[in-house]
DNA sequence: ATAATTCCTATCGCATTACTCGGAAAAGCG
DNA sequence: CGCTTTTCCGAGTAATGCGATAGGAATTAT
């Protein structure tokens, strides 16, 4: 049940923008020196956001990357899910017919209703912390 | 976020156990099949359920395996301790010394918090559900 | 004795993780 | 214009863990 540094670095990323929002780009070198993180690792993650909409980004001497939405409209569980995909501890959760071969049992699986209860809790949580409530408690 | 087989299939076994649970011991052969899966596998995993006293095993013809304890005093997130380890997503919530190098930057992680929720939030679920929980809705 | 069963150690292919490397393309600045 | 800063992109890579499989030793009911 670990979460691996895509989601975490994306995360501390993330908040690093927060906390900087409104100052124009911010370049990937800074964030990833005042967040302790690879930069040239960095960098695929950060394109991993971008495509996803989250970020923008300005190429070319003084650019760098930008929230696209307010701190307080991108939640901890927008950029795990992205990083990390779906927060479902086991594939037999997944909707998508691509997954149904792992679950030629589920309908008389006992502890699917017990991962499913760990998905929402998880989900919860995650959902309800903003960049903005993290940029509120600005300890950097 | 994904839960290993170990952690499923432990889950999936004790559940089998408790559900045949005073009909003496339950060969591993029969609980593989019935939950399927790979019988090899499943011995290793028994190993470690036994060796954290879950367990008891009987060896020899007609033998195998009965739970120590009453099946409404194991909760799943005993299992799942026992198979995965703990359930912090992240290293450096581990109290431990041997994590804290991972942790310099404990004292201003911002983030740290967040992890810290989810933890607590998977616990409550996988602690609040009992193998008697699970056998109740017995749908094998 | 034999068959059934647990126990133990070793090996293995595969996928993922967490990077590193090298360079192309864009854009501000002198 | 030319230089530097920066994003963008694809490849490569060492280490690790997962999900088994293999083979056999030890134990015990029948």
């Amino acid at each position: 049940m670990k979460l691996s540094t895509k989601g975490r670095y994306g995360v501390s990323a993330m908040y690093d923008l927060a906390v900087h929002h409104g100052q124009g780009p911010i370049s990937l070198k800074s964030v990833a020196l005042r967040q302790g993180i690879s930069e040239h690792y960095l960098e695929q993650l950060m394109g991993t956001l971008r495509k996803a909409g989250y970020v923008k980004s300005v190429r070319g001497a003084q650019g760098g990357y930008t929230l696209t939405r307010q701190p307080a409209e991108i939640t901890v569980g927008d950029i795990i899910r992205i990083m990390e995909g779906p927060t479902a501890p086991v594939d037999c959760l997944l909707a998508d017919a691509e997954n149904n071969k792992y679950c030629v049992r589920a309908g008389h699986c006992v502890t699917r209703g017990v991962w499913a209860k760990v998905r929402d809790s998880i989900d919860a949580v995650l959902d309800s912390i903003t960049l903005a409530d993290l940029a509120k408690e600005d300890k950097s």
